[in-house]
DNA sequence: AAAGCATTTAACCATTTGGTTGACAGAATT
DNA sequence: AATTCTGTCAACCAAATGGTTAAATGCTTT
């Protein structure tokens, strides 16, 4: 089953929507971690730790590998690209915004540079 | 008081976790709409889209004015950009990816245009 | 000032969230 | 086989979420 585009990008930014997930994410881009070693830095519990690895995984944010009696965290960056790719549809609209800020401006000064 | 970033990025995010709130969005960027009109193509009741719009409004991805009885709702887009930056540290993975796989087609393909 | 629209607020409800602790399960070590 | 280490699961809790309906607020018009 193929979950729809809006249940993932639901799950992407649902996962994204908490300050320790995405720090999680940025540690583990880094480089891969241990479930443990994620969860070191962090000032909750293990399971905590493990719940907020759970949501990451539901989104596809990251993935695990089992090594031993370790389980190894991976980020899995390509799963954030429906989320870039719906806000990309944005980014004309700040851009408009910004061009008609210069233009303000541009016009405030008015230093004389556009004769020819 | 400035919000930190993360607080920022928490109340953006979870904006976006909703895909009422998501398509709320699009609908105002085509043509600034009033409330009501908002509300209009959404089996729930108007409550709870002026709630969906408080959500919106706190992430500060849309801004209200009013005109005479009516509130009219608009987008504001450059608030996106936050979360669109915090994403953009992570193309450089992605692109990893990409180009890894792409390496091992070609690898895979061989169809000889390695000569010279 | 009364009535009528547009919208928000209040009170309520079920579900989800983010955390806890303690019991459990799998793999490695003794 | 007993112990230890790594990690998850279960049960619990308080707070937040997303919806409801009904009452209240704010403008506009009569």
């Amino acid at each position: 089953m193929v979950k729809s585009n809006a249940v993932r990008l639901d799950s992407i930014f649902h996962a994204l929507s908490d300050s320790t997930r995405r720090s999680i994410l940025r540690d583990v881009s880094a480089k891969e971690k241990t479930v443990g070693e994620v969860a070191k830095p962090y000032a909750m519990s293990l399971a905590a730790v493990s719940k907020h690895l759970k949501v990451l995984e539901e989104a596809e944010l990251i993935a695990r590998e089992r090594r031993g009696s370790f389980q190894i965290v991976r980020l899995n960056a390509k799963s954030l690209r429906p989320a870039e790719e719906w806000l990309a549809f944005y980014d004309k609209f700040w851009k408009q915004q910004l061009d008609a800020l210069q233009s303000y401006l541009e016009e405030g000064e008015d230093d004389g540079d556009k004769r020819g």
